[in-house]
DNA sequence: TTTTTATTTTATAACGATTCTAAAAAAGAT
DNA sequence: ATCTTTTTTAGAATCGTTATAAAATAAAAA
């Protein structure tokens, strides 16, 4: 995945549905331009406003729920209390480091998840998310 | 685990350091009686109060906090916005039905996770937590 | 194009969960 | 009992996030 125009996006955006408006397009600009991206809300604001890029803090979480829904992004749940978005949708796993708030990816045929047992009556399984956590040495 | 007097709540806070106040002895009965219990901090307050006992939710965050640290209690991390907690305080994972906000346990000889990779750099493995992602069938 | 309609953005208010505050109460030590 | 330390409490404050409703923009139709 290489350095994306803003043509690109553009099409990507729109091949998933949503408008290509001026601010869908910087945030596309920013997460899909190639290299897997963690990070949260507020972070992605505060650079957008840092380039000079006047977007809210509402339409970089509404659009962030948008591009997630549209398979553009994925959720990652680390944490109680914050919300942190991935760029790489293909299934995964993590290590976070809670002191900084850092996560690196662990490739999923990187670790292996054997035996997970069927799941109560009536239900089924939707995912399998592995956190592995960690601290400074 | 079988039900617990009083009086073993009270050498079990003591032994963890805490001071058996009565609002503790009267969470700990609550939550060391026997079985596994998931619980939000709102749900344990909303049942102190239903029994009829005068406990702030300020006093149960704290005492979550306190139990927490003292090994008394886990927390676990399924959803951002919302803190679990889990009175099996011993490593398993967990299924997690997010209509609902259901937990159940899968013991940790059940699941098997092999080749977690090495961590980054100056950075050791503190625990791997596994959730397994329900929905209705 | 211009007009019309639908969607999006925005500032701001509201929200739910959690933490903080500082004063009153309770526990433990003397 | 008295003193000291810890805990509890009500209430305010904070954090991250979502809702509101009016203004702006995009797309479709004319």
């Amino acid at each position: 995945m290489t350095q994306r125009s803003f043509d690109d996006i553009k099409n990507l955006l729109k091949s998933a549905g949503l408008r290509p408006t001026r601010q869908r397009l910087v945030i596309g600009r920013i997460l899909f331009e190639g290299g897997n991206l963690h990070f949260k809300p507020e972070d992605l604001h505060a650079e957008l406003v840092n380039e000079g890029f006047k977007v809210s803090l509402s339409t970089v979480y509404n659009n962030l729920h948008k591009f997630t829904s549209a398979g553009l992004l994925r959720e990652v749940v680390v944490e109680s209390g914050r919300t942190f978005f991935d760029s790489n949708t293909t299934s995964h796993h993590h290590f976070f480091e809670e002191d900084t708030g850092s996560l690196y990816d662990i490739s999923e045929d990187e670790i292996l998840i054997q035996n997970v047992p069927a799941p109560p009556k009536g239900l089924l399984i939707s995912g399998v998310d592995v956190v592995v956590r960690v601290v400074k040495a």
